[in-house]
DNA sequence: AAGACTATTATTAGTCT
DNA sequence: GAGACTAATAATAGTCT
C-alpha cells in the first residue's frame, strides 16, 4: 500500500499552473526567465535534429530589450520574411487581397487549446489544426498569401526593399 | 525485487538521441513537425503565463513554406526588429560600430551546451552565460548595440524606414 | 536576486494503426 | 502518412539558499 509510507518529500515537485497571466510579479519575471530559456533549449534542439532554421524575437517584459534566437541568423530569415511581404505586394495587387489568414493562426488555435484544458478529443472536432502542407505547390513560401494586416503603414518601406529581394533569393537557392 | 517482473511493456517509450541531425528523412520530418509545435505551444503558454510578445519563424526544411508564430502579430515586432537597426544605423555610425555581439549568441551557447551533455557543473565555469540584464538602462532595446554582420546589403532599405519608425516607437510607448 | 534542488507535470521517440 | 499510444526522458513550480 502507498498509503501515507512516511517519505518525507523535501519539496512539492512541480506542480500545476492555471493557464491565466502569472498575478504575482516576482513569479511572473522568473518564469519569464526560466521559460524563455527552456524555448530557446528547444528552438536550438530543433535545429539541430532537422536542420530547421528558426528565429526567435522576444521583447523582455518591459520592451526594454529584445532577446532573440537565431539560426542561422535572425537577420537572413527575416529578410525573407519581410521579402515575402514586399513581393506580394509588388507583384499581384488585387488577386489574393483578401483570404490571407495562414499566418499566426498558432496563437489562436494554442490559446482556445490551452484553455480547453486536456479535454476529451471526440468533442473538438471542430478545432481543427491549421493545414498547411509542405508540398502543395513547388513555389516557395515568401510568394504565398499573407496576412496584409497592418501592411498599409509598411508599404512604403515595402517598395524600397525590391533590390534587396534579389540578394535574398539567390541566397536562399540552396534546398535541404 | 523489480527483476523481470513479468510486465509486457506495450512499447518502449520515448527514448534518447544523439545531439545531431536525424539521419533518417522520414523520422526527421516527423520530429520537425511533433518538435514544432510542441515549440510553438512553448511559445504559448510564455505569452499566457507572463504576457510577453513573441515571434517564430521557422521555414520549411525545403524552405517552401514559412511556419510563423506572432503575438500580437509577427509584423508588429518585426517592424520594431528591423526599426531598431535602421535606427543604429541612422544614427551613431561609428561609436558602436564593433562590439556588437549582442544577438543570436543563444544558439551556440545552446549547441555547445547540448552537445557537452550533461557535463558535470564543476567544470563549465568558462561557459558563461550571456548576461543581458533588463534594468541596465533606462532606453529601448532598439538603441542597443546591435550585431551588424550582413547589414550591408540592408542599408539601402533601412534608410526608407526612417518613416515608419515613428509609427512604431508610438506604438510600443505601453509598457508592461 | 540568481542558482540549486526535486517531486511532479509535460513532452516525445518509436511503434502501431 | 497523419494520428493514437505509452514508457521514458525532459522541463519546471515552488522552495530554499
Amino acid at each position: 500500500m502507498n498509503v501515507n509510507t512516511n517519505v518525507v518529500k523535501k519539496t512539492q515537485g512541480r506542480r500545476k499552473i492555471a493557464i491565466k497571466k502569472i498575478d504575482n510579479q516576482n513569479s511572473r519575471h522568473v518564469t519569464f526567465l526560466k521559460r524563455r530559456l527552456g524555448l530557446f533549449k528547444k528552438a536550438s534542439e530543433l535545429c539541430i535534429f532537422t536542420g530547421a532554421e528558426i528565429v526567435i524575437l522576444v521583447p523582455s517584459l518591459k520592451r526594454q530589450h529584445l532577446f532573440t534566437f537565431g539560426h542561422p541568423s535572425a537577420d537572413a530569415i527575416i529578410d525573407r520574411y519581410v521579402t515575402r511581404i514586399s513581393s506580394s505586394l509588388l507583384s499581384s495587387s488585387t488577386t489574393d487581397e483578401f483570404n490571407l489568414q495562414q499566418n499566426n493562426q498558432y496563437y489562436s488555435h494554442m490559446c482556445k487549446d490551452l484553455e480547453a484544458g486536456k479535454k476529451k478529443k471526440e468533442n473538438i472536432e471542430e478545432e481543427k489544426l491549421v493545414n498547411i502542407d509542405d508540398n502543395n505547390n513547388g513555389g516557395y513560401w515568401w510568394n504565398e498569401p499573407i496576412d496584409t494586416k497592418g501592411i498599409d503603414e509598411l508599404e512604403e518601406f515595402m517598395v524600397a526593399l525590391e533590390n534587396l529581394k534579389k540578394n535574398v533569393t539567390s541566397r536562399v537557392d540552396e534546398l535541404c
